[in-house]
DNA sequence: ACCGTATTCAGCGCG
DNA sequence: TGAATACGGT
């Protein structure tokens, strides 16, 4: 164990060993910028540093988890647990638990989710009579995000003319009024939204320099991932940590930060040598995941780039496949060849579904991919699209846990006080939140402390209000005194959720029932798993309660679920979401200009340097080959649009791209195309023409194929009928072809020729 | 309370 | 285009 330093070569040994003091480590794509940061915290806790006192900070839990568990591997698990790992948002949302009474927020604060976020903004427009359509919910939380981001308060932003300037420009002139509004409501409601966690560590961190120093003293050293990543809250919470002692490492990659839209800041990465003059810098830029091509080709595209640290990536890896670029006539024409060539890989190759990921740059494109895929029968797995915890009925039954432990939270209200239904109707509803606004308390107080407040409200009405009191008082007793499970079971039970959903349309309920068991099943699992050391409550008492299970809940997404054991599917998904994973084989789809680079990115050379960041992130992804495709029409938001292939793909240098002529090894002709009216004639493979249908291949109708008749196919050649199944269009057909083996041909899409 | 229709969203989305 | 939700009429 000792000797696991011989699993690094020089540069990252080097970056490891060097323990003290700030580092900075630029790590290119694939050049094992985890592991190192892996073995610089094993390496520490091997010296002896105090596992307690070391803090990594990750870009989502699920990285976290994983960086846990291998050092778990490294260094034992008495030392790896108890190291302080995870994301900013779940690391600062437990100290804001512990000293959030600082500012105010008692320890049961709520996180709203953006959902939640919305709804409260939409409230308080329809409140003060403005139209959603001016002050668009959406723009207006990127607008507060923003400033929260940057640690601009209402009143900074209020103070600043230049914004206020801007809003009014822009005809949404009460912006500023309404980020006021809406943090007060935050508070009124005890919750915090996602960017509160870093701003609020902030000014905790700002204003009592006491709980600053703790920290400081707390955590000796102090590591962050994916740099490039953060933006200025974040930043600052770290400079404001690691000003004591100044052991602090970030590693990053300014070529992959694809998150500028969202606030991160590459400058970040570039004043890191103001911040710390005497910083150290490492470079990794030896690749180990990727073949020369797939290196090669992501370099000179990012070349293109004028912003950027210059580095040479390389890589011992063999040369590899070429590029292959398909081009489609259509969209649905373009999944169908993406389905093939994974079709015709798998069977080549002998390869499994999960060697193989296609990348989009809109999660829309998903679509026609799955129907291509069902119809060639490939198992796949859509990562991204609606969570499993924005489904309306977790949200339900999250929302009565959430009251239960913060009744002040008034989305979680208003969400369940008449779901299932129990008579509190929409007038109420409305009565009760003018009440509370000139209270200026939450509704549930408005109930349980003042029921003078409800004399304008009829005897029934104010019956049942009280009656849903009760029982969430009834619920909250048991909050010390049961398990997670019991009590999430419990209260599922009493509600009659399950009821209110069997009673409704019975194709959807079934599906949502089932997620109701998935979430129970999740909170019995939290109850029954072993507590990692920084799960104990303030007693030091294992934290098993539901109170427990909420905290870390708000801070999930799907990404975190644990992926199925072995299960063999392609996997697809956006860009994005495939940072930081590798695939054997990796197709990008949609290579055309305006979706790819994308059309809002076009202004600003800034934003189109991020799209081509985004194209290095997807071909960084594959180990052995990249298939690439694009679209000559597509249908966007309903109408069919005309595509030109993405300038991205001029900017791979030919040389490392496939000729149709390469593959051209079949006794055909090589379908005669004309290359494109003063552009540069875009390769295309061979087995792209075959089922494109643009070529003199006569396929025969196959109505009355039988076994044992000659065929011939336009990529497997000469074969025999082994057998013919089904009927329709699913009729298909095993076919012994020579040279190659037996192949099952789904009829409808495979063009076969009957010989005889 | 309920149902059918209108509208909205479709650039990526960590927490 | 297509889905998911919001709205509005009865």
């Amino acid at each position: 164990m000792t000797d696991f330093l011989s699993h690094l070569n020089d540069a990252q040994r080097k970056a490891v060993e060097h323990t003290e003091g700030p580092v900075m480590i630029i790590a290119g794509a694939g050049a094992g910028k985890t592991r190192v940061l892996t073995y610089r915290i094993a390496y520490l806790l091997h010296q002896g540093a105090d596992p307690f006192r070391i803090m990594a900070l990750t870009f989502t839990n699920k990285a976290a988890r994983e960086m846990k568990e291998r050092i778990m591997q490294l260094i034992g698990p008495a030392k790896g647990r108890n190291v302080w790992m995870g994301t900013f948002h779940s690391i600062f949302a437990r100290i804001l638990r512990v000293d959030g009474h600082h500012l105010g927020y008692p320890e049961n604060f709520t996180i709203y989710d953006t959902d939640d976020s919305k709804q409260l903004l939409k409230k308080i427009l329809s409140e003060l009579q403005l139209d959603p359509k001016v002050y668009h919910p959406s723009y207006l939380l990127n607008r507060i995000s923003n400033a929260k981001s940057n640690l601009y308060s209402p009143e900074n932003y209020l103070a600043d003319q230049e914004i206020v300037n801007a809003d009014h420009a822009a005809g949404k002139p009460l912006t500023g009024e309404l980020y006021r509004t809406y943090n007060a409501r935050l508070k009124r409601a005890n919750a915090m939204d996602f960017d509160d966690l870093l701003f609020n560590t902030n000014m905790l961190f700002r204003d009592f320099p006491d709980v600053l120093h703790k920290y400081q003293h707390r955590f000796g050293y102090i590591l962050v991932d994916e740099y490039q990543d953060t933006n200025f809250a974040q930043y600052h919470i770290i400079k404001q940590i690691a000003a004591a002692h100044e052991n602090l490492t970030v590693v990053g990659d300014d070529a992959q930060s694809i998150y500028a839209f969202r606030g991160a800041n590459i400058q970040n990465i570039l004043n890191f040598k103001k911040d710390y003059p005497d910083y150290h810098l490492f470079r990794l830029e030896q690749n180990y995941r990727s073949t020369k091509t797939i290196v090669n080709a992501a370099n000179v595209v990012i070349e293109n780039n004028k912003d950027q640290i210059k580095k040479k990536v390389w890589t011992e890896n063999e040369e590899g496949e070429l590029i292959t670029v398909l081009k489609a006539t259509s969209d649905t024409e373009e999944s169908t060849l993406v389905a093939n060539s994974i079709f015709g890989l798998k069977m080549s190759k002998q390869l499994p579904s999960k060697d193989f990921a296609i990348l989009y740059r809109t999660n829309a494109q998903s679509r026609t991919l799955e129907e291509a895929l069902r119809r060639q029968g490939i198992p796949y797995k859509i990562y991204g699209g609606v969570s499993f915890y924005s489904r309306r009925e977790v949200k339900d039954l999250l929302a009565y846990f959430r009251l239960v432990i913060n009744p002040n939270d008034e989305e979680a209200l208003l969400r369940v006080i008449n779901y299932p239904a129990r008579g509190i109707g929409k007038t109420t509803i409305e009565k009760l939140q003018v009440l509370a606004n000139t209270h200026k308390t939450s509704i549930f107080n408005l109930i349980a402390e003042n029921p003078t407040a409800l004399a304008e409200l009829n005897r029934g009405t104010v019956n049942k209000l009280q009656e849903f009191v009760t029982m969430i008082r009834s619920f909250i007793v048991q909050l010390e005194s049961k398990s997670a499970f019991e009590l999430a079971n419990h209260i599922t039970k009493s509600v009659g959720i399950v009821n209110a959903l069997k009673e409704e349309d019975a194709i959807e309920s079934v599906n949502r029932i089932e997620n109701i068991e998935e979430l129970l099943n999740a909170i019995m699992e939290f109850s029954e798993r072993e507590p990692e050391p920084d799960e104990l409550g303030e007693d030091g008492r294992p934290a098993r309660s539901l109170g427990h299970f909420m905290q870390q809940v708000a801070l999930l997404t799907d990404a975190d679920k644990k992926d199925e054991e072995g299960g063999d599917y392609v996997s697809l998904m956006t860009i994005h979401a495939a940072k930081g994973l590798e695939f054997p084989y990796v197709f990008i789809v949609g290579l055309e200009e305006n979706l790819f680079p994308s059309i809002q990115s076009l202004g600003t050379r800034a934003e189109l340097e991020e799209e081509r960041r985004l194209f290095y992130v997807a071909l960084t992804r594959a180990m052995k080959k990249v298939t690439i495709s694009h679209a000559e029409t597509r249908y966007r938001w309903g109408s069919l649009s005309l595509s030109e292939p993405s300038r991205f793909l001029e900017e791979i240098d030919p040389v490392f791209i496939e000729t149709p002529r390469k593959l051209a090894k079949s006794s055909f002709a090589e379908p005669a195309k004309s290359p494109l009216p003063g552009r540069r004639p875009m390769p295309t493979s061979g087995a792209e023409s075959q089922t494109s249908g643009r070529d003199d291949f006569q396929a025969s109708d196959t109505e009355n194929l039988e076994t044992g008749m000659q065929v011939e196919h336009q990529k497997f050649g000469f074969g025999q009928v082994v057998k013919v199944e089904g009927s329709g269009a699913n009729k298909k057909a095993t076919v012994h072809f020579n040279g190659i083996g037996q192949k099952q041909l789904l009829l409808k899409f495979a063009r076969l020729r009957i010989i005889q």
